[in-house]
DNA sequence: CCGTTAGTTCATAATTTACAGAACCAAAAT
DNA sequence: ATTTTGGTTCTGTAAATTATGAACTAACGG
């Protein structure tokens, strides 16, 4: 496979992406490798051969990507090689996961709220309102992909 | 400053949280700390204390922290010491910089959409989709925001 | 002007992470 | 039956990250 400067660039700035929301850096290339690549499907040596990186490196990386549903792969009979590609639904799961994070954070917050001891005090109005919002929100995402959706249709 | 075990768990809960998040592991503490002390105000030295970190980990993280808007400070007249919050206003600029951030995202995929070879492949379309899922959901962010004020008021 | 307070900066030590390379393994091909 | 393919697993290690402690500084206090 040959990748032109562009693909390679892209690989990397989509790499440093998800590195920066906490993916390890090869498994980050990855996903850039996935969706830059001329094939949608790639396979093991594929991956490693473009990346410059060893099959152990490549083996932890797709296997952390398999757990957290970010790709999945194909086979075909009478060929052992497996052909990972970006799972389609990941952009949408990563987005509910994101606000998903959030909510846990709220869990943690009315934690807080519960034993703080500040009398009189405006931060515990900030706190409820933070709260608030996050609820609020966490009940508005589902509308909002609705919205989305018929948007679409 | 005295803590009980509940403080000191949510704490160590917050502070994961944040490190989640791409946030070193003295900040993000600190993060907690404030969250949850019984004054809303702490000074370098109690900081330093509660965590039982070194001085130059809370002042690396002190003023991280200050940089990227997630704390201040205020000072009394005749004492020299600063006693540092959390930012009231920084949950909601929290938020608007993890949509930003997927709207960064967006910017990449737009570029790849522009260079990827893949005809008549079914993941072009998932690809546009995606983009306009996040073009769709930076345009609508600030009404979301609006919302939740009206509905506080 | 000497000591104390409230930090900052620097060198370095301690972890942690992430990868390479080699050995290994099971299924299929020869 | 043994070789090849398509990986996995197991150390060892280089690099990056974090924290420490000591030295330093600037401002104020007596």
């Amino acid at each position: 496979m040959l990748l032109s400067e562009k693909q390679l660039s892209l690989i990397e700035q989509i790499g440093i992406y998800h590195e920066s929301n906490g993916m390890q850096p090869a498994p980050a290339r990855i996903m850039g490798l996935l969706m830059v690549a001329d094939s949608a499907e790639l396979t093991f040596d594929e991956i490693t051969e473009a990346l410059n990186i060893s099959k152990s490196a490549t083996s932890n990386a797709i296997n952390l990507l398999l757990q957290t549903n970010l790709i999945e792969y194909t086979t075909f009979s009478g060929d052992r090689k497996r052909y990972f590609k970006l799972k389609i639904s990941s952009w949408r799961e990563g987005f509910t996961r994101k606000i998903d994070d959030l909510t846990g954070f709220a869990v943690l917050l009315r934690q807080v709220s519960e034993i703080r001891k500040r009398e009189n005090s405006s931060s515990n109005e900030d706190l409820k309102d933070c709260i608030g919002f996050l609820d609020f929100l966490h009940k508005k995402l589902p509308f909002i992909l609705e919205e989305w959706d018929n948007r679409k249709a």
